[in-house]
DNA sequence: GCGACAG
DNA sequence: ATCTTGTCGC
């Protein structure tokens, strides 16, 4: 793989990633949520994309995809790696959602094309980065409160919001995937919280990418 | 040169 | 991401 040619990639698609809200539907009735998983000691990457109906937030499908991996974990390259496998998946769905959460950034991203801008920008569907960690940019430290909250920052922009959804735990970072704004981004995923560090969208791939015990035992009942 | 570094 | 049990704290 040639590095450079990707990170041109990047920056002319990141040109192209919309900042602003761009719903079809308010609010949305469909949101979905994608995460990546792997096997055979990473051989094969294993995509998850999950459906739960708003504002119920209940799981009404999912659908996991299997392909050979094609490229290593490279930091700042990540939606190279993942994203063949999530369009799989992508491509199962019975249903297509209003709004998806992505596991991992959006525009908080060092050429602002983290894995939630470009696999929304593929497949035309507005897109909001959850992760779990940074990648780039800082912020103030944040308040013990949960919901305490600070922007992230870099190179003099703000990229996206530190937000610590839960007492305890460590602060997600929230960012603009693909047609939808920073703040309306922040603003959904507190809507689709349900007691969980992670919001429901992102829990519910995590658990099916990963097979979480939590899942397999939703999966007999 | 040194440290940082999504999943 | 993945390999993995118990364990400390609320």
């Amino acid at each position: 793989m040639d590095i450079q040619a990707l990170r041109a990639e990047q920056l002319q698609r990141a040109a192209e990633v919309v900042r602003h809200d761009d719903f079809d539907v308010m609010p949305p009735r469909l949101i979905g949520g994608a995460d990546v998983g792997f096997e055979q000691g990473g051989d094969v990457t294993r995509a998850a994309m999950i459906i739960l109906e708003y504002p119920s937030l209940k799981l009404i499908e999912y659908k996991v995809a299997r392909i050979a991996t094609i490229m290593p974990y490279i930091p700042g390259f990540l939606s190279f790696r993942e994203y063949p496998a999530l369009l799989a998946a992508w491509e199962l769905l019975e249903q297509k959602p209003d709004l998806l959460f992505v596991d991992g950034h959006g525009i908080s991203h060092p050429r602002r094309l983290g894995v939630a801008s470009h696999f929304g920008m593929l497949v035309d569907v507005p897109t909001i980065g959850v992760a779990k960690r940074r990648l780039c940019g800082r912020f103030e430290p944040l308040d013990e409160e949960p919901g305490s909250q600070q922007p992230l920052m870099d190179k003099g922009e703000k990229i996206g919001w530190v937000w610590r959804s839960k007492k305890r735990c460590n602060p997600l970072f929230v960012s603009t995937g693909h047609r939808v704004s920073i703040d309306t981004a922040l603003q959904w995923v507190q809507n689709c919280m349900a007691g969980y560090r992670l919001p429901e969208p992102t829990r519910w791939a995590d658990a099916v990418a990963s097979e979480r015990t939590a899942f397999l035992r939703w999966q007999e009942g």
